[in-house]
Parts: structure tokens; sequence; C-alpha cells
RNA sequence: GCCUUGGUAGCUCAGCUGGUAGAGCAGUAGACUGAAAAUCUACGUGUCGGUGGUUCAACUCCGCCCCGAGGCA
């Protein structure tokens, strides 16, 4: 299986300049693996990066979709990426997956097969039960997944329940058999490492720099363009908050307070998903510059890919 | 200087006719197979401002001191 580099971690922790940088180096392309940079119009409050940032690197999986019609999800990123991956190597680049939505990585570099699409109707008729149903219900015809799974965590219990209704198989049984395969790439990961008050005060100033560069405007503009307040993009961490802010649910500066808050928490999450990976490569980026983190990732690279080739010669 | 009032968890505060304290928020850890920036779970010891006294026992009552807020001079 061939190796896949991914730039992964909390979010502001740098993620984008370091791909960038190693890009430039090895003649790389980035990819974006995020679930918000994917819609357009959403710039400013994804952190995605500018022209200007990009440097003359290649990016792909930024703006691609609609933020009022689109609702994506694991799967349609993995189609999307596993095309995208192929591109780029056609062209003799290397690609350097990048971002922070860990499910996504997973999608690719781990065997998850994703079989069973969603139903909305489906999902809708069973969100009509309550919870201790639902969970009730999901006991009796898979076990395994109803004790894996909390009775509040209604989310994953309807679709432990949908997976069994639409294909006869229950979630534990198609985990099983995604087991047994194996994933698209061998995920090569590296993550930033900050002080947690240093990463903090990173997210709190970035927060500020996204008003200050516009970031209300921008969801004014998404909001005027038809945008509904439950698309899946508004879930978005500063959509949803300044979406309250202008519905006058809250003043200004308590979104704000909010925008900063729930960026803590989702680096916080990001960071418990990273550290359960073993393939995690954690580099120290509190006092290294750019350039030596980009060799720290080549080094390490460079020992993957010849301990691939010697141990699964072609 | 005098009067009033407050000082309890990182923050805002509750509490006890005396039996060494608990909420919300913040924070921390974790889970995660088609919404994942989503969704869900678990976790509450702190010189009860300091110091002396009364008491078997003081965060609680009393004296003095320190700090904050308001008022009167």
């Amino acid at each position: 299986m061939e190796n896949l580099m991914v730039i992964g971690g909390a979010t502001a922790s740098g993620k984008s300049a370091v791909a960038v940088a190693l890009a430039r180096k090895i003649g790389g392309e980035v990819i974006s693996c995020d679930s918000m940079q994917l819609y357009r119009g959403m710039d400013i409050g994804t952190a995605t990066p500018t022209i200007e940032e990009m440097a003359g690197v290649q990016h792909h999986l930024l703006n691609v979709s609609d933020p009022a019609m689109d609702h994506l999800s694991a799967p349609e990123y993995r189609e999307m990426a596993l095309k995208v991956i192929s591109q780029v190597k056609a062209r003799g680049n290397i690609p350097i997956l990048c971002g922070g939505t860990g499910l996504y990585i997973d999608a690719l570099t781990k065997p998850r097969g994703f079989s069973v699409k969603g139903d909305d109707a489906l999902r809708a008729e069973l969100l009509k039960l309550d919870k201790q149903a639902l969970h009730e219900k999901l006991a009796s015809i898979d076990s395994a997944a109803a004790a894996r799974l909390n009775v509040n965590d209604t989310r994953r219990v309807i679709r432990a329940l949908e997976v069994f209704f639409l294909s006869g198989k229950t979630l534990t049984e198609h985990i099983q058999a995604d087991a047994g395969r194996p994933g698209d790439y061998e995920g090569l990961l590296f993550a930033l490492n900050w002080p947690r008050e240093t990463l903090y005060a990173r997210i709190d100033a970035r927060v500020d720099e996204m008003m200050a560069a516009g970031l209300l405007d921008e969801v004014r503009f998404l909001r005027a363009s038809g945008v509904p307040r439950d698309a899946t993009a508004m879930q978005a961490i500063g959509y949803k908050e300044l979406l309250a802010h202008l519905a006058g649910e809250e003043p200004l500066e308590m979104a704000v307070n909010r925008i900063k808050q729930s960026t803590r928490r989702y680096a916080k999450r990001q960071l418990t998903w990273f550290r359960g990976d073993s393939r995690t490569h954690w580099l120290d980026a509190c006092e290294q510059n750019v350039d030596k983190i980009v060799e720290e990732i080549q080094m390490i690279w460079k020992k993957r890919e010849e301990a691939c080739k010697f141990s699964c010669p072609k």
C-alpha cells in the first residue's frame, strides 16, 4: 500500500504553512482535509489559505461545493480525494493531505467502507421515537453497537439502526467486514504540538483577526444568498454563532466569545482524536520554525519509504 | 476618620438557628464507521481574607487587622 502524507492536528496549529513549505520543497500539491473548507464562500471563518499563503502551491478540495444545497460527508469526501490524489500523482507530484477532520483522514487511510448511504426520510421517521426506545430497538438487533453507544447519542443510535434497516446487516457486521480489507492508503500522520496555553492564545487571536477581516460580512452574504441556517455548512464554528447574533439572539461580543470558546473545545477534541491514533508523529511546534519542522517530516517520510520498499517490494 | 456592605473553586455566586461546603460557567480526560467545526460521555478539596476568642466543635457567633465597593464627613 502506498504511503500518504497527512498533516493533521488542531486548528490554528499552523498546519497550512507547514504543508505549503513541504510542498515547495518536495514538489507536492496540497489536498485539504477539512469538512468545512469544502464549502464555497466560507474563506474567512474556516481559515482557508489565501492565494499569498498558498505561495504558488497547487491546492485542492477548497471551495468545491454549495453550502446551500450540499451536505457532504466522509464517503463523498473520500471519493473526491481519491480522484484528486491520483491526478496529482499522474502529474508526478506528491500529494500532501492537510486538515483537521480526523474522520476524513481515516476515510482514506483506514479500512472504512461507509457502505450504507444515509436516508433522510428514514432518519426523520426514527427521530419521532424517543431516545430510550431507539436505544432499546438497537439493542434488540445489534447489541454490540447498543453497548458501545450512549442512549443520548441519538445521532449515532439512529445511524446504527438505519444501517441495519437499509442493508439487512448490522453496523457491527459492517465494521467487522471493513476490518478485513485494506484502506486506500497507508497514512503517515503528522501533527503539530503546542503548549495548550499557547494554542488557545493563538485561537483567540485568530478569531479576532477573522472578525477584523470581515467574517460578519461573510456570514451576512451567505445568509443573503439563501444558505439556510440549518445547512450542514452553517454548523461550522464562527458561522452558527454569528447567525445567532444576526437573528437578534445575542450581542456581538457574546457571539465572538462563544466562537473563541467553541474553537478551543474543538481543538481539544481534535487533539484527543490524534492522540488516540498511534500513527501520529507529534512535531514540537513551539520552538521550531517551519523549515525545521519540514526537515523533520522529510526525514520520517524517507525512512518510511525505504522501509516500505524493503518490506513490500513490487 | 466614621457608617453600611462584601471577601467561599479559575469566574459568578449559593450555603450553614454552629457539626470543616455546592451550583452554573470555565477547565480537564475520553468516545467517534455516511451531519465529524457535528454528536456524545465522565470528572467538583477549596488556607470558606488574616488573626485571636467563645465552644466538645467555627466557613457560620464575637473582637481586632487587611483588601474591595458604596455613603457621610
